[in-house]
DNA sequence: GGCGGCAGTGAATACGTTTGCAGCCGCGTG
DNA sequence: CACGCGGCTGCAAACGTATTCACTGCCGCC
């Protein structure tokens, strides 16, 4: 039983191959009266056109790739908006008329050759790559390079980058703390050249405690590993340093867990004794007790943000780095400040 | 810049275009010393193969789509193992040189059109369309229909499935708790027909009490939502009636964590006064207090015998649906029967 | 009335690859 | 010596579509 094609449309339909081409792609070259009749003929057959001869013939191609990293990106513990976001990607990319190849990678190998040069897709996506940095800047320097990075925006950097704007929500957490009359907060995450998201944080910390007339005490930052629980480290560190503070800002909800596990072993109930907010407002965090305060990244605008801007890379038009805004999730582990 | 085809490949070999094409797919007919050299240029200028050039001379395609039900599949609280199971399914299908497209749809249109009529796809692997069993059964039935459902397998339904083994998963548990002397041990969630993933689960769970030589009673079975938090009503429910039970199989984690609410607010501690078993070993149920004693999937061999299975159909070899052994992971909520 | 243009259509070609077939060469065999 | 055969290679024909170009009527205009 052979396949089915556009020629057998056009015996069908008593017109050429080329008009059931254009007619299918609803060309304004054919007789409205002739395409319908071929769209007509062609449903009735369930034709539907073949996509590899289509992107052969035309050169291009509808397909975008999201290429995840491999170890860290679908582990949904690490990294749990990765999940939402691959489907707010998903759904922006077919409402664009594109089809979405997934692919978890290493980035070692020459995956580049493999999916622009064999043109599988028209545009890459990389999620979760954050520190291929210097990889990623080289290859974004390739001619025609049409890839786009989820992560932290950094400025002058070479490629195309959205991601959030981690220090707008780092000014939206303290501004909450300071909002309740907390004065002392602290800051719990590491804020080296490896973090760029979390110096990003600790700048916009920095901004709202500016605004209150506040500086940043040293003694009030507790750096602590980028993943894992061991927030509750840092939180042990600080609680050690026997400093006064009511809140602490927690760089990633997986420290802000941590965090508060290590306060209520000291004694310190939370929101009673010390107020909370985390970053990230992973789906864990909406059902601890005490419920997370948070900042929250919103997936769906960061696939449509993603998925508008690769398509400008791809159609060939500039294109700008973006940065999404994020918003406060207020729960349950602030309270006002007691005097 | 045109694009550096095979023909240029061959011109820089000294060869025809037919010998690199061969060559490259390590056909036995060209001399090795040809077929490296080839190789070896086509690699300098890394060159590789056209996909759509491929697949639309060779008739053949090496994607398989995995379609996600749109409402229901990556809605991480719901089906939580979906992503470890996208994961898993992605590396089996790259281990066999296959790519993966992702799909969110509604199951409602005429998507079989769409990926296997332009061939987009090799081969569909449908995933969380547990209630459009009688479409499936439908299309399952079209000629040369390559289409795995990730699912409960029902004996005798047309189609192909891989699912898990409920039903060993409701005796591994059950024997669990009978193995620490539990005797009355009460059952949560719907057995109708809605839930053929619950009534096999129901069956292992009397598979074991038969072997204990105990029957199931009727008043220890508490329906209850398949999904949401309900199980908390569901064990209220069993409350009321004043009967007494020590521990309870809940089909599902979410039950299991509202039961266990609910338990706790009615005084009865989790595992003091009742041990709870759950299912599905959602990543949440790992950090709970108590950490949650479950019956888990795995997801990993779920992926290769997905993979393995729609690969077999896809090549026309006649394929079996299969089912995966669970395995029960011990934590927290379960103690020994008290007497 | 000729002529340019326009709307609609068809013929033909090219996209880059795979693959059947034929050809070549050298060697063993009858 | 002829012949065949096996190992290797090239030629050329598809695969199904998009697109350029040419063509046909037909209308309006000078």
């Amino acid at each position: 039983m052979p396949r089915i094609t556009s020629l057998d449309i056009a015996k069908l339909a008593g017109v050429s191959q080329a008009t059931v081409s254009r007619a299918l792609r609803d060309s304004p070259l054919v007789r409205s009266e002739t395409r319908l009749r071929v769209q007509r003929i062609a449903r009735e057959h369930s034709y539907s056109v073949d996509s590899a001869a289509r992107s052969l013939r035309s050169r291009r191609n509808r397909t975008i790739a999201m290429l995840v990293r491999e170890e860290s990106g679908m582990d949904s513990a690490i990294n749990p908006f990765f999940t939402s976001l691959l489907a707010s990607i998903t759904r922006a990319a077919a409402a664009n008329g594109y089809d979405v190849l997934l692919s978890l990678q290493q980035l070692s190998e020459d995956w580049v050759a493999d999916y622009q040069a064999s043109n599988k897709a028209a545009g890459i996506v990389l999620l979760g790559y954050g520190d291929y940095r210097d990889y990623i800047r080289k290859i974004a320097l390739l001619d025609g390079a049409r890839i786009l990075t989820w992560g932290p925006v950094v400025a002058g950097q070479p490629g195309h980058f959205v991601g959030c704007d981690n220090r707008r929500g780092g000014y939206l957490a303290t501004r909450h703390l300071l909002g309740l009359g907390h004065r002392r907060i602290a800051f719990l995450g590491d804020i080296s050249d490896d973090c760029p998201e979390f110096q990003d944080r600790y700048r916009g910390h920095a901004d709202a405690l500016a605004e209150a007339g506040l500086e940043p005490t040293k003694a009030l930052h507790a750096a602590t590993p980028a993943s894992a629980h061991e927030g509750a480290l840092a939180a042990r560190t600080l609680l050690r340093r026997d400093v006064r503070f009511s809140a602490a800002f927690c760089a990633s909800d997986l420290i802000a867990l941590g965090a508060v596990r290590a306060f209520g072993e000291a004694g310190l109930g939370v929101p009673e004794a010390v107020s909370v907010v985390g970053f990230d407002d992973i789906p864990a965090v909406a059902h601890t007790t005490p419920a997370l305060t948070t900042i929250r990244q919103d997936t769906d605008l960061a696939g449509t943000a993603i998925v508008s801007t690769l398509l400008r890379l791809i159609a060939g038009k500039p294109a700008e780095s973006r940065l999404l805004a994020p918003s406060l999730v207020v729960r349950e582990s602030c309270a006002a400040a007691g005097d």
